[in-house]
DNA sequence: AAAAATCGGTACGATATAGCACCAGGAGCG
DNA sequence: CGCTCCTGGTGCTATATCGTACCGATTTTT
């Protein structure tokens, strides 16, 4: 594992993530009062189940999940944070420990500060700010729900094109770092339940797959393929998205 | 369908809720001022998907069911809320509509305000009543990670005995108004998947079955059979359903 | 009391996925 | 350059659940 590099955050970066973004120029400087820009690498750890929060991620073109480890060591991600929100959820609820493990998914840029530089932005921070951080949780609330039913009643097959478009609505490239192995652990499934799923998409010619990454190569497809469950979460994040200005 | 019942809303009855018990007694009388109680029948529903939310119930020892219809006519439960909670989470965001719907799920009282009046409490209330309402939200939101995970992960069988688990903890009998039909569309079954494991459950001496009505008789064998996500579940919402004192 | 509706028990072929195990081709490393 | 590990492709049986249908028993309605 190599020693994370450290960038510098500007504001211009800092607003690529939808909950900076939505700051005023007063809490825009008390952010970057102490706030790090750094890449994230795959597989991570950011949080541990139970552990006090310490770090507080604003995604820029990382993506973030949380995973719940099953007493049988089964794993299944049960949330994902991207651009469109910040990685602390429980704090913004007054817990101050994670219930859950987080990891990067995808590598990438993210913003961090520290617990305590996040619940004084809390503190002073105005009704605006308040309001896309409550936007955000609503979006995340019903993400969860609808991730709820789609793992109750939708096949991998549906679930892995569903996974890869949302993964692939908040990276800025049309490939992604991602092994079969790992997308099981996402998925909660089989590694080779994966691997019969993602060859059959990439059959069709809706991805490409080579060691370890894969290239989405036709959005709409996977779209077809994956269940109405991507369209529901998509409709959650798409107003938060929009900052960044340049999905396509 | 009978017409509602209304019962005479007495502060002492309005305690029984977590949400209501954690208020001043300048709130409990705010709260009064409008508040009826009144008796919910299954399957009576309560929000629509999309929908304005009109009323915000607190349940007493009713039980109510988010619910996510998918587009194939398929049902499965995203939520649940009982005397631990309140029904209207939207609102408490910010938003206005309910993204998916809402049914009582086990008949018995709850207390209901308008969502005007709702709103006004949030806007009056004091930093007890906003950190009562973050906890439940918090709870809500880890029990909505841990159901995630279930429906991924876990037998019908296990998740059948979690879902009575739970139900029973908010409900004041040891009968349950409950068909196989009903359970299945919570559980995003077959009815005849759900038959297959009461049927388990029953022929262990965990519950009895009879038209409609389900009788719980040993809590531990239901607690062994269910997977460890009752447990998960049941500690995010213990510490909230104290109040009420007699759980046994 | 009879008729209708509801409820749950059952059966059975079809299918998806679990749960393994093995292997071959690349990638990365020495 | 050669070795090793990672990755993903594949095959197989076992199992859970689907999807559907039918039926008898009980409850509710007429």
């Amino acid at each position: 594992m190599t020693v994370p590099q450290v960038l510098i955050p500007t504001q211009a970066v800092l607003r690529q993530n939808a909950v900076l973004g939505g700051l005023s120029p007063t809490m825009i400087s008390e952010v970057l009062k102490t706030a790090k820009l750094i890449v994230l690498e795959t597989p991570q750890q950011i949080y541990e189940a139970g552990r006090p929060i310490r770090e507080v991620y604003f995604p820029i073109d990382a993506v973030l999940s949380v995973v719940t480890q099953m007493r049988d060591g089964g794993s299944i991600e049960v949330g994902t944070v991207g651009r469109e929100g910040v990685s602390a959820i429980p704090l913004l609820l007054g817990a101050t420990t994670s219930a859950n493990e987080s990891y990067c998914q995808v590598p990438g840029r993210a913003v961090v500060i520290s617990s305590d530089h996040f619940r004084k932005l809390l503190d002073i921070g105005d009704d605006q700010f308040r309001s896309v951080l409550d936007r955000f949780l609503q979006a995340y609330v019903n993400m969860l729900g609808q991730l709820a039913a789609c793992n109750g009643m939708h096949s991998i097959y549906e679930r892995c094109a569903r996974w890869l478009l949302l993964t692939h609505d908040r990276v800025n490239s049309e490939k992604i770092a991602l092994t079969h192995e790992y997308l099981s652990m996402m998925l909660g499934a089989r590694r080779s339940g994966v691997t019969i799923a993602a060859a059959t998409l990439q059959q069709a010619g809706f991805i490409r797959y080579a060691h370890g990454h894969i290239v989405i190569l036709n959005r709409q497809g996977l779209e077809e393929a994956s269940c109405e469950c991507y369209a529901v979460a998509r409709a959650q994040f798409g107003p938060l998205l929009k900052p960044m200005g340049d999905y396509k």
